[in-house]
DNA sequence: CCGTTGACTGTCG
DNA sequence: TCGACAGCCAACG
């Protein structure tokens, strides 16, 4: 056994419970990626919250479109593939979008 | 060790 | 409302 598998590092257990939280997000609630990550137990990680997500594979069934900016903004450009598919999914949440990406 | 880099955020003008 | 800017902090080269 190595010592890695004796070692829970605080990156494993950040990513850990970001996930589980994310995948208790419900359908038509939107969060920021502060919030997520403090829900997670971390304060300060907004920016490694949005890394994660973005480090998702393609195929996750986890719901990564509920998470957006600070003050429900979308952050993803809308001429980007993941930010089309996040829009369709919020607008089918029922969100209204403006044009400068915030929810309604 | 150090500078850069982000699906970020709050403050300021 | 919008841009610039300073904090933020792990990962990378």
């Amino acid at each position: 056994m190595s010592e890695h598998d004796l070692v829970y590092t605080q990156t494993e257990e950040f990513q850990h419970r970001v996930l589980i939280c994310l995948a208790n997000i419900p359908s038509g609630r939107w969060v920021s990626y502060q919030q997520l990550g403090q829900q997670a137990g971390f304060e300060r990680r907004a920016r490694h919250v949005a890394k994660l997500l973005k480090n998702l594979p393609d195929d996750t069934k986890l719901p990564w479109h509920r998470v957006v900016g600070a003050g429900g903004v979308i952050k993803l450009p809308a001429d980007t593939p993941a930010g089309k598919t996040q829009r369709e999914r919020l607008a089918s949440e029922g969100w209204l979008i403006s044009p400068s990406g915030r929810l309604r």
